[in-house]
DNA sequence: GATTACAGTGAACGACTGTACACTGAACAG
DNA sequence: CTGTTCAGTGTACAGTCGTTCACTGTAATC
């Protein structure tokens, strides 16, 4: 399960030196780096060094709420003296922007990845679920600083909150095409819609608060929560 | 809706002077405050202080994450001087367990309080769904605390996630009284309880981040998900 | 080849942070 | 009545913060 599943992150950025942030010359991060001597306009190293912006944003953020983070240590991170920062960011927050923005896009990956036609419940919610698991793992940085700041308030909180919307509003349409689904209202559907992601949600923090060694559990467990919610529909009277 | 209602949060601090924290002389509000004079002892005093501190903290908590507190406008809003802070804290983060406390014994009172013998499962649920709802309205400090820091990592977020577990525990315990269920498995009961947990978080959520005008929408919707999770409990097959 | 645009530098600022230390005055215990 | 305890005060210090400003060197443009 190594090669066929990494084939799907696609969505996932390559998160340039990441892991255990090594000792880290502390600055000539990039007048080392011709290594391979592409001619890089200048835009293009623009976008580098706002990439590593973010990316350091990310590795910071891995045990902290974003409202923490300081614009210095930052741009320290990323090699840069402090007032650099604002060469490609307005403030904090406008990076938290773009990070969300980012991490969204590895979230509509894993949603595109999980739009499958399924034949049975059980193949689908056996399906779904190994899909979200992938993903966190994958791509742990992203739905752990989505999670989080999804209840941490303020302007992330609302534009992470749209997008969870977006997300349900699409599942809400695959899950119209099931037969068994067919006549509720769409009222009904939201809410079933929104009941999963729920269980998605909690499933990823669950994941994110675990060691690897129990995700079986935490997958099966939500394998049955799912379940337990598909076994009701048919004995739903839809208003 | 007001008495009745209102009778029943005993759990819930009295919030000195609360509100939209008027201007406030900034100085001697413990020395003019002698209006009924009782004689005050000094630990009395003290405590008053300290609640104080814990008011002010929450209120500041209102619309920022926890981790952006500081000691010092938390001191200053209590009316101390910063150094006084540490006769009642080691630390903000020592600030920060008190609250956990203080908010998980409202959360407590709530559980107390949604424990009705309930004679059919529609009672049931829309019983809890209210109760839910009116400890949100009367409590929302604590339960934004609550669900903000559950998801915002560090120490307070692990141990509001140990008194959530308790809360299922709890839940589950209450529901093996449940004739359809007493044939289920631990394992099946606790997966229950802790997908109908999630259900009251998210609802709790929605609450919070709506106006009042949508609580009926909110609380309908939450009804509508306990009933199709209940729907499926007859045809489970537990393990 | 000369000129411009601009990503990154470096010093300096005023504001705010947590914490140390010596203090005061009133409630307390003897 | 005397001495002690201790919640709260006031000053001070070393860091960090966001932001300003004038600057440099090089890729991009004419």
């Amino acid at each position: 399960m190594s090669n066929a599943v990494d084939a799907v992150f696609s969505g996932a950025p390559p998160r340039a030196p990441a892991g255990g942030r090594p000792p880290a010359p502390p600055k000539e991060v990039r007048t080392l780096e011709p290594v391979s001597e592409e001619p890089v306009s200048r835009q293009e190293r623009k976008q580098r060094t706002r990439q590593a912006l973010l990316d350091t944003a990310l590795d910071l953020l891995a045990d902290r709420p974003f409202a923490t983070l300081s614009l210095r240590e930052v741009a320290k991170g990323a090699g840069l003296v402090p007032t650099a920062f604002y060469r490609h960011f307005a403030s904090t927050e406008e990076l938290g922007v773009a990070l969300v923005e980012e991490a969204t896009r590895t979230l509509r990956g894993m949603m595109r990845s999980a739009r499958t036609d399924p034949d049975t419940y059980q193949g689908m919610i056996s399906a779904s679920v190994a899909t979200v698991h992938q993903f966190v793992r994958a791509n742990e940085d992203h739905f752990r600083f989505l999670t989080r700041e999804r209840y941490g308030g303020g302007p992330l909180a609302r534009a992470i909150a749209v997008e969870l919307r977006m997300f349900a509003g699409d599942l809400a349409i695959d899950l119209a095409r099931f037969a068994p689904l067919r006549a509720w209202s769409t009222e009904d559907l939201h809410m079933l819609a929104d009941l999963i992601v729920s269980v998605m949600i909690t499933t990823t923090v669950e994941l994110l608060e675990a060691r690897p060694v129990e995700d079986a559990k935490i997958t099966a467990t939500a394998e049955k929560r799912l379940r337990l919610i598909l076994l009701g529909i048919p004995h739903w009277k839809t208003s």
